[in-house]
DNA sequence: ATGGTGACTGTAC
DNA sequence: CGTACAGCCACCA
């Protein structure tokens, strides 16, 4: 059974772990990453680890969007190139710059239904 | 040590 | 719809 307050290093293990297991044409949230890997609510730490893998990955960092079914990148200026990808891969952007977070957003087999509706 | 910042989020208005 | 605020916690000056 996992930890449910696994240090740092495990937080960024496990986010990292997640990520990989998007399907294209899915996404997951910060705080749905964050929740998955035992540190409800650290939405932004999970930010932070994805900023420290921008340098050349393989991984789908594109698939990671906010709860709102948008991009958080736009500020940092590769939000076309996220959007872009993710588009690639068959998600539709609205006007407003949103997706269709319930019917794009992906959760792992094994996550329990009442962690679903949790968040 | 202390305070500001940020690829966030839920609640309130 | 948008704005504001409070939690969140690693990092950095």
């Amino acid at each position: 059974m996992l930890s449910p307050l696994p240090d740092e290093a495990t937080l960024k293990q496990r986010v990292l772990a997640l990520l990989a297991r998007i399907p294209p044409g899915r996404v997951m949230t910060y705080g749905q990453l964050a929740l998955l890997a035992g540190h409800p609510g650290a939405a932004r730490q999970v930010g932070y680890v994805m900023n420290g893998l921008m340098n050349g990955t393989e991984l789908p960092w594109q698939r990671v969007i906010n709860a709102q079914g948008a991009v958080s990148t736009d500020k940092l200026g590769f939000g076309d190139v996220q959007r872009g990808l993710l588009v690639a891969e068959g998600v539709v952007f609205g006007a407003s710059g949103k997706c269709d977070l319930k019917a794009r957003q992906w959760w792992p087999d094994e996550a329990a239904p009442e962690q679903q509706s949790l968040f």
